[in-house]
DNA sequence: CGCAGGCCCTGGTAGC
DNA sequence: TGCTACCAGGGCCTGC
């Protein structure tokens, strides 16, 4: 489940790999992959041939080729996507939906993607940030990211603070594990209304927020299955550093109190009843 | 407008 | 053994 520190280890690795090479063909395995592209697979395809991919950039959990020709190709990991470099000898996998080759014969770049929930689409005159994802706010490793804003932002929320963490609206990159990990250092529950946390409180949050997943991108991403893969194949390794998520009945390290998993927003949320104790008004 | 919830999708697993 | 039900969840979409 790839979010920010995973999509910027793969941004990392595509740009060592794929900046400065030309795009001889793309082959699109599974129309899904391209569905946000209405003109279709076979347009995509041809847009992108012979383009020369000058940069790879990201914001939040989408990161983008920019391309010569200042247009730009999305990409988003979804669920499960993965960004696999590797020789045209190597077979196909089962799940391989798009595959770029380049001009100068080097390793391919296969979005390989089990769930389908990932994909790939064309921005015209994207290069520097596409319209399409100008919603998308900006994430704790942009430089420009301004947290006294996303403060501001987030107590006027009357959702629940979990909620607003995975807005990606109001703060991008954050997603079910990091929003839980961070409420776990935050010793706060994520039916917390965000509207009621102190501005010290709301600081502190993010704060966390940015603190676990600077963490996150220090260990090379986070790994449950085979499903996250870097951009060179090599499976990430945080997980171990997971403090609640996936430890459901396991003792909190802050406390001994055995974990909880609730559903929240139709999803797990993994928290500890000591440290996070549940608000008398339950905002969602 | 803000907010809440449903849906998409596949493979692994639990349960019968 | 083979079937069904359920779970994982990011982001888009709809409806209130």
């Amino acid at each position: 489940m790839p979010e920010l520190p995973e999509v910027e280890t793969v941004r990392v690795g595509l740009a060592r790999w794929v900046r400065g090479r030309r795009i001889a063909r793309v082959d699109v395995v599974h129309p899904r992959a391209v569905r946000r592209h209405l003109a279709g697979g076979d347009d995509f395809a041809a847009v992108l041939a012979g383009r020369t991919v000058t940069d790879v950039l990201r914001r939040g959990k989408y990161l983008w080729l920019a391309l010569d020709s200042d247009d730009a190709v999305i990409g988003h990991l979804g669920m499960s996507g993965q960004m696999l470099l590797l020789e045209a000898a190597v077979p196909a996998g089962p799940h391989l939906r798009v595959r770029f080759t380049f001009s100068d014969g080097g390793p391919e770049l296969r979005f390989v993607d089990q769930r389908t929930f990932g994909g790939w689409s064309l921005s015209p005159g994207g290069a520097a940030l596409p319209a399409e994802i100008a919603h998308i706010a900006r994430d704790p490793f942009d430089p420009a990211f301004d947290a006294e804003h996303v403060v501001a932002a987030l107590r006027r929320r009357h959702s629940g603070v979990k909620r607003a963490l995975l807005d990606q609206t109001l703060i991008s990159g954050v997603g079910n594990i990091y929003a839980d990990e961070s409420l776990w250092r935050a010793k706060l529950h994520g039916a917390r209304r965000a509207a009621e946390l102190t501005r010290p409180v709301a600081r502190r949050l993010l704060g966390h927020v940015s603190d676990v997943m600077v963490e996150a991108l220090g260990q090379g991403g986070t790994s449950f299955d085979a499903l996250y893969v870097n951009v060179n194949g090599e499976s990430g390794y945080f997980d171990r550093a997971l403090a609640v998520y996936g430890r459901e009945g396991q003792p909190c390290r802050r406390c001994g109190a055995p974990l909880r998993r609730e559903p929240l927003m139709n999803r797990s949320s993994y928290s500890c009843p000591r440290c996070q104790p549940r608000p008398r008004r339950r905002s969602v």
